[in-house]
DNA sequence: CGCCCCGGTAAACGCTCGTTCAGGAGCTCT
DNA sequence: AGAGCTCCTGAACGAGCGTTTACCGGGGCG
């Protein structure tokens, strides 16, 4: 009760700039990962998400109009970005869809390892939302796996790449899904503690992404 | 045991016909299977089970102690012969390590084709049985990535695979778990009318796997 | 036949859920 | 000082949950 109170003068007695240090808005967003990513969606209530940020029940609806508008928000901020992410590292690595290739995964396989509670809780959670929220999310998953296949479509072009085969023809799609799977996928088991760090991670997966599509080595 | 007998005598007077007659416990098993899968543990109730059987609620508690034991009871079922299939794949496969991984993978891949509702439930609904109950299952998994881990073991020692190193060395931990995610997850995507059968799935993943970690064409 | 017990039904029970709402504290602006 | 705003409280609501319980019909057996 009074330790609410001191909390909220605290953050009200400083200065103009650091007044939005700390938005309860954003702390409910925190709490929700979190929670979600420990639990699960629908096994968290709302009065789990606002005592961890010192509030009560009622104050969630302040900030959003329902549970489910709360996690269609924070998986499509995290999904949204994810992307952008992606499409950053492969736009700085060149044209050359082998360091594209080991770019991309790079890139997905540390921000998994980074943020994998984020990617947790968008990756496992999605299914809770109702068929009009979860469409937009869907197109950016489909975004990332075109711009992979893309990738190994230009590649094959140029005989760089060697894609296994399926009665003598390549899948690209296939292929795409199994990488993508397989780098996803990290953020349920790979922990700070681990033996590997990020990069070593991201490194690894990168080696194993280019020996399965067959990359020739850059240097021949 | 005995339940053909209780089969084989159900079967005779039958207004309805074409409704399956086989003893409730396994209606209750099959459409729990369904459900989960399609909706998730949580959110799947008791009268929704018993619903899709005939039955009313209060029933499932002459087969089960609780929800919890009917989930229990069906993952359990499900990773044991998981496990089985997985090593009968590899006795079967001579002691090549290369033809052991490649036998392994596709076994894996095949399963997971065919049986992704209980594959998904498995690996997804796990989380929400408590400690005491889950531990038996992750020791089965822990035991299935060992398998895949000696088999690399022994491919390493007689010089038929080599591994993408990290630093300099293998992390042959690491490795097993990238080629399992990559084989569970086709369960979350893979549908029946998809563009590759079961057996050209598990072809294309059997190589990928292989060009994974650099084993040696087995004929040179 | 009468009895019993197995496996069913349907109505509770206690509890927790997401959400709503009337009221109030603290801020800014005049 | 006081109006008006934003934001939070805490009780309430209706619904639905897993589980328990009282009751009941039908087949096997003395």
């Amino acid at each position: 009760m009074s330790k609410r109170r001191t909390m909220r003068s605290v953050s009200s007695a400083s200065a103009v700039g650091e007044r939005e240090a700390r938005p309860p808005v954003e702390a409910i967003r925190t709490a929700a990962f979190r929670q979600f990513a420990e639990r699960g969606y629908p096994v968290v209530t709302v009065r789990d998400i606002m005592k961890a940020c010192g509030l009560t029940q009622g104050a969630l609806y302040n900030h959003f109009r329902s549970k489910d508008e709360l996690l269609h928000d924070i998986i499509a901020s995290t999904q949204a970005e994810l992307e952008r992410v992606c499409k950053q590292a492969i736009a700085e690595a060149g044209d050359d869809p082998r360091g594209q290739l080991a770019a991309f995964v790079r890139a997905y396989v540390v921000r998994h390892c980074r943020l994998r509670v984020e990617a947790l809780v968008a990756n496992r959670e999605i299914s809770w939302l109702d068929a009009s929220r979860v469409s937009d999310i869907r197109r950016s998953r489909r975004a990332i796996r075109d711009v992979l296949v893309a990738i190994l479509a230009a590649g094959l072009e140029r005989d760089l790449f060697v894609l296994p085969k399926v009665d003598g023809r390549e899948d690209l799609k296939t292929v795409a899904m199994a990488l993508l799977d397989q780098c996803t996928h990290v953020s349920m088991w790979y922990g700070p503690g681990g033996r590997l760090a990020e990069e070593q991670m991201a490194a690894l997966y990168a080696e194993m992404a280019l020996r399965s599509v067959g990359a020739t080595p850059p240097t021949s």
